[in-house]
RNA sequence: GGCCCCUUCGUCUAGUGGUCUAGGACUCCGGCCUUUCACGCCGGCAACACGGGUUCGAGUCCCGUAGGGGUCACCA
């Protein structure tokens, strides 16, 4: 048998975390057996521009590498794959329902569907609708509408006996018929609802195994009540665990991101990411804009495989010592009884930690690349790039090693890309290394003149020039390089010294000095 | 509230009756390295929700309690 799963999603304009998760167990499932990975677009309930709130998903999946063997851009012997599309099947499907008795026409006004509920709980009993207002011939269907009554579609659902079914992560499960509401499939404009497109193109695809979020445990039994009515082959289900929120159990939602941002990791991280975003044009609003978000992780530079491992990882474990997954090894080693039952939690700096570990296996020539694009991104460097300076990006990324975290990271090494005269200082470090110091700026200047005509300029020879130029004055490195670095990046952090001054070139750290040392000058004068 | 589900370090997890004085990873805390910041290396803190059973023996099986969560739409 062919496996074949799916993924659902709504087209809500973004790409939940979660829901990445949910499509990556599904894609594993199919594609280790050699099956299909079917996207089907659930927008029966949506009237928005499927362009803005398609594309961003799609985006996402083709961004993580989740290539889909059917559904939208690529289509398929089932095409088409988007439930607006695909009404006619649904209505087709309520009408076999209806002939079969296993639906039914209901008349009920909204006011008297609430009346029964209320009663229901009022007297705390299970709410089951008394099908007063249920049509089942012709005649009775007369006699409602001859009152001024309009009809939907309710599921004549079983009162007695149990829904049994074996789920591949939560094992035997099993509901009673008798509590399940008699639900609407069809509304009373002709459009059919959730349960029923979802179990008809589950069918109409050939899904075999349905994996998605256990909240949908609770609807199974509808489903599997609608799928035996129709005469459906019932898929193999398995309800994963839902994403929680980072510190609790609660399902992740997009729109609680203020809460989140209470969480001193997730605020590190959209912080982090926003400080990228600003510089390179996106709007940070940390409601389109976050950690909850995929768009978020490609926008700031992470690689795709850190993100796919991060997640395979959440609700699932092979064994007691294995963390890494490429892939291929997660296609390898996947399977659904390994599903975790407990919800995870969403954790930050797991993520990030697996994001660094892959950002220093990237090989040079492609974390420059990816380096470069975020430095176009905020104009810094021409697009396309100069080839002495695709040669001095490369320089950088080299000697940054593993500070660049995720590619936007590189914008930190700005001062390389800015010319001398707009550098800016930062305070702090400009006043500790600097002003405070009462030889600083004696030091620099004659350590400037040494720069100036010392033969050779590149690291290693620096290294040793300013270890000799130390020697000479009688002081320790420590005395000299700290001023030596604010005064020629702007910042107190940074890489290498000494590659930070063979990348810069002899002129322009003799200039920065130079202009560092104005600066002190007038601040010392400022200052009497 | 009804129904359903879940419960091992702060977090992700290993664990299917003895090998568990509970293992790994992230975080955190020390230390080393060091010109800064990182990295790296070494070390450390830290968990079986609780109560009853069953058993020679329980993190592992059973029952109960507590806590947490999901779901109860003419949303998906």
């Amino acid at each position: 048998m062919t496996i074949r799963t799916r993924f659902a999603p709504s087209p809500t304009g973004y790409l939940h975390i979660g829901g990445v998760r949910t499509a990556l167990f599904n894609w594993l499932l199919a594609k280790q057996a050699g099956g299909q990975f079917v996207l089907r677009i659930d927008d029966t309930d949506t009237r928005r521009n499927l362009d803005e709130t398609l594309q961003p998903i799609l985006d996402g999946f083709n961004w993580l590498g989740l290539d889909w063997d059917e559904g939208p851009e690529v289509g398929g012997p089932h095409a088409p794959y988007f439930q607006s599309q695909r009404l006619e099947h649904y209505q087709a499907a309520a009408n076999q329902l209806l002939a079969s008795g296993h639906a039914y026409r209901d008349y009920s006004s909204p006011e008297e569907m609430a009346a029964e509920r209320e009663a229901a709980e009022k007297e705390k009993r299970d709410f089951v609708y008394s099908r007063t207002w249920m049509a089942e011939s012709d005649e009775q269907a007369a006699e409602f509408e001859s009152q001024g009554r309009s009809f939907v579609v309710r599921l004549k659902m079983p009162r007695d006996g149990k829904c049994e079914f074996h789920d591949l992560v939560r094992g035997d499960v099993s509901f009673d018929w008798g509590r399940e509401a008699d639900h609407v499939i069809q509304r009373g404009d002709g459009t059919c609802l959730y349960h029923l497109a979802n179990v008809v193109d589950d069918h109409d695809f050939e899904v075999t195994h349905v994996v998605r979020a256990v909240e949908h445990l609770s609807n199974t039994p509808r489903q599997i009540f609608i799928l035996q009515s129709l005469g459906y082959e019932m898929p193999q289900y398995a309800h994963i665990p839902f994403v929680a929120e980072p510190g609790s159990k609660n399902k992740l939602s997009k729109r609680k991101i203020d809460q989140y941002l209470n969480n001193k990791d997730f605020k590190r991280l959209y912080q982090a990411g926003a400080e990228i975003a600003n510089r390179i044009g996106i709007e940070a609003d940390p409601y389109s804009f976050n950690p909850v978000l995929v768009d978020f992780y490609r926008d700031i530079g992470f690689l795709p495989d850190a993100v796919l491992n991060y997640l395979v990882l959440l609700g699932w474990s092979l064994d007691d010592k294995t963390e890494d997954f490429s892939r291929e090894e997660m296609l390898e080693h996947f399977s659904a009884d390994r599903i975790v039952r407990s919800e995870a939690s969403f954790d930050c700096q797991k993520l990030l930690s697996f994001q660094a570990s892959y950002m220093n296996a990237l090989p040079l020539k492609q974390k420059t690349k990816m380096c470069l694009g975020f430095l176009q991104k905020a104009n810094l460097v021409s697009d396309p790039v100069a080839c002495e300076q695709g040669e001095l990006i490369s320089q950088i990324v080299e000697a940054a090693g593993d500070r660049i975290c995720m590619a936007g990271d590189i914008l930190k090494f700005d001062t390389f890309f800015i010319a001398d005269e707009d550098m800016e200082f930062d305070e702090k470090p400009f006043q500790k290394r600097m002003v405070k110091p009462a030889n600083a700026g004696f030091l620099l200047a004659e350590f400037n003149k040494v720069l100036n005509v010392t033969d050779d300029f590149d690291a290693a020879a620096l290294e040793t020039t300013l270890h000799g130029f130390c020697e000479n004055q009688g002081i320790g490195v420590g005395d000299v390089i700290h001023a030596l670095r604010v005064a020629v990046t702007g910042k107190a952090a940074g890489f290498g010294m000494f590659d930070t001054l063979e990348i810069l070139g002899r002129q322009r750290c003799c200039n920065r000095i130079q202009i560092a040392l104005d600066e002190l000058a007038k601040r010392v004068e400022a200052n009497q």
